[in-house]
DNA sequence: GCTCATCTATACGGTAGCGTACAGAGAGAC
DNA sequence: GTCTCTCTGTACGCTACCGTATAGATGAGC
């Protein structure tokens, strides 16, 4: 190949997803990228149109990084219901690095349709794994349906929320909540 | 008195809440909430230092708001247990004036350590009555807490929330969760 | 060491927004 | 009708950022 790729298209991406966590959609400033990156907006205009030409390619790659790679790797790594739940929550909600973009992303849905469609798709597919999960252990489809949603609800409504636990650490009462909406025998 | 008030203070926090509640902090602009109010900037600095004032006044008065009056309005009209979170629930959480304010302010206190302080109080209060309304019919304190933090996680999380649910309406899924949590008896 | 595509720095014009300054309009009080 | 205080419009300098243009640096391949 010819002329090495010094910044090459990932990393205006990679560092785009990282200002996304840090500040919301508005914080992705070109200029403020390139500061990052130590160079100029120079080169960015030959890997994309515009900002929103990179918005969208971030919103794709989170996509892939948050669906894909991690469905993928509890498919190979399998286990019992409980524990492909807990490798999910542990691969998207317990990743440092995926768990700020995956917030500020449905933030950024409730007033922009087109990553709420990609929000949608990416939650549909996680919804599709409690299901099958929390399916194993009861029958009712409605009561699935409903400890799915509340099982995921409190996967990020946790992130949401700033209330205490009268000293009780937040990780303690999180464990208990689990066992209330996993552990209890369906109808 | 001398003088009337024709943009008063109260009309640039109002409108001020209403773009943070369309586009997040980022979009309260003192120039674009003038032009809403249809007049210019030039008596804004009158009442406020600088855009940073006006968004404090605007927590604030998202903080009374919130928490005095909806907490003042369940005490005047009381009800069981279960009636009262239903009434917060529905005071706060199917607002149509609050609930995208709140919203936006959660995401906001993610990145902002005194929103997140502020946040902090108002969460405690509607905990308190959770934690009460739930005591109501559980026992034990620590499933009390869990289940609390569910019922929040759940009414803050479902907005946050893209997923469909095989046909079925997300309110239909939503009361047979809240009767997962909040009719179950306890220990 | 030459070539050439690729990346980089720099400079430009344009827009949006901040905060300041100041002159003037309007409506009560009298 | 006059006074006076409050709000309003306008204009200014400043900063941040967008997207474009273009010349130059760089390194792989030969």
């Amino acid at each position: 190949m010819v002329g090495t790729t010094r910044t090459p298209r990932d990393r205006w991406v990679e560092e785009g997803l990282h200002l996304l966590a840090d500040g919301g959609p508005d914080a992705v400033r070109i200029e403020v990228l390139a500061k990052r990156l130590g160079v100029t907006k120079g080169g960015f205009y030959g890997f994309f149109a515009d900002r929103d030409a990179l918005l969208r390619t971030m919103l794709d790659s989170w996509e892939r990084q948050s669906v894909d790679d991690v469905i993928e790797n509890i498919e190979t790594h399998g286990g019992d219901p409980k524990a492909k739940i807990h490798l999910a929550g542990v691969l998207t909600f317990s990743n440092d690095h995926l768990l700020p973009i995956d917030l500020a992303i449905r933030d950024w849905a409730r007033r922009d349709e087109d990553v709420a469609a990609r929000l949608r798709r990416v939650d549909n597919r996680r919804m599709d794994l409690l299901r099958e999960a929390i399916g194993g252990f009861c029958s009712d489809p409605d009561e699935v349906e409903a400890r799915s949603l509340i099982a995921f609800c409190v996967a990020i409504g946790e992130h949401f929320l700033a209330a205490d636990h009268g000293g009780r650490p937040r990780a303690e009462v999180l464990a208990r909540a689990a066992d209330l909406i996993l552990d209890r025998p369906g109808t």
